[in-house]
DNA sequence: ACCTATTTATAACG
DNA sequence: TCGTTATAAATAGGT
């Protein structure tokens, strides 16, 4: 349809080529347009030249999206439909095991404890009590390790002193005295000696210093994780 | 370009409407191809006729998906790829989560203890002395209403027994005798004593019954979670 | 961009 | 859906 027929085949003038790209897509754009009208169709359209720019039709009253995913759905799937399924389906999933930790821990807080069975209950309390010996095992670890380096630090510190005071022949003033803690008895000992005893009347010693719920959600005070589901 | 020129809106005849969206669409196809190798171009179309079906075009040598995932390179921003990362990123922050409720678990197991500070430590010692109390008061509940519930079937059915038997009047046959477990002492209210009272040895009486682990995530034994990363 | 000879698409009908 | 054909529309090549 022109001054001349012409081959189906690649232009190699690239003005004409361009030209005839041109010219073209007009017209295909027409016919999508009166497609669209005339038999009440939805069409989209998506073009890139051979020198990388792009064109798009699309029938009004919708968008290339929504055509998009329609195609996809009536494809059946893939495409993106399965990755995105996919994804969702994970996101479900996730979402159901974290309400059922955010359940066991509740639980193992002594809370939403109505839906248990007897024998659950039962497996509950043991587990509990093994845990809390786990704990206060831990803590008198912790605290005993920490009660030893205070009192290195002490006798090194006393006997770095009592060097200096050597070297420089000075004799010893009261107002730079050490106090002796490494004797029997007195200081951190005590602390150990009922933090580690384990009995339940030792924790009103150490009142529970309950840290501001923030969302960094390591390291926060136990029990003050926000229990609704993400 | 027919018998006659026709107006550009809607074909109300369903049947013209029809065989004119084949015709045309035909038509748009041919010349997406023709486009397609003369002036070296992509093209990607979608249509949906008014009937809901479907056809497409695409130039040999690429893919919808492809086209599309470059259209929307091209046009800057998203469309899908939008709700796309939103996914994405709930996902990751989903399983940020879980991992940090997984480790709260097994802290309160009594595991991962090391990485806890002093009063991290503290903390959680005593809430999970607080939550053993809990449980253990819940089971004592349970236990006892469980015990009341049999003790009064017991005491139901002996008089149910003995009105029959009076109704019918029988004497008594030992065969038919019921053991009358109302009095003090024997049966359930033992087990009430030992399992209400609290001592880790009485945890002992009930061995705890390891349910194989299954993927039902609810109902399941406390400590057989599979504490990995889902 | 415009022009126009010519090719192509298609409306109406069977 | 397919074929035919008169006619409208698209467009190749030139300006």
């Amino acid at each position: 349809m022109g001054r001349g027929k012409i081959e189906i085949k690649r232009i190699e003038n690239a003005t004409n080529r361009q030209v005839t790209y041109s010219k073209r897509r007009t017209g295909i754009m027409k016919k999508a347009r009166e497609l669209t009208v005339l038999c009440d169709a939805q069409v989209a359209i998506i073009m890139f030249s051979s020198t990388g720019k792009y064109h798009e039709f699309c029938s009004p009253g919708t968008d290339i999206k929504t055509i998009f995913d329609r195609y996809q759905q009536a494809i059946g799937t893939s495409l993106w439909v399965e990755q995105y399924e996919n994804m969702q389906r994970t996101l479900s999933h996730l979402k159901d095991i974290n309400r059922n930790l955010r359940t066991e821990i509740r639980q193992r807080m002594g809370e939403d404890l109505d839906s248990l069975e007897f024998d659950e209950l039962r497996g509950l309390e043991q587990n509990v009590d093994t845990a809390l010996k786990e704990v206060r095992h831990r803590k008198y670890h912790v605290i005993s390790t920490q009660t030893e380096t205070y009192k290195k630090k002490v006798k090194h510190s006393y006997e770095a002193y009592k060097n200096l005071q050597q070297e420089l022949g000075m004799r010893e003033d009261p107002a730079f005295g050490f106090v002796d803690n490494t004797g029997a008895g007195g200081g951190w000992d005590g602390a150990v000696a009922l933090g580690g005893g384990g009995g339940p009347g030792a924790a009103d010693m150490y009142a529970f210093r309950v840290v501001p719920s923030q969302p960094n959600l390591h390291g926060m005070a136990y029990g003050s994780h926000d229990l609704r589901l993400g």
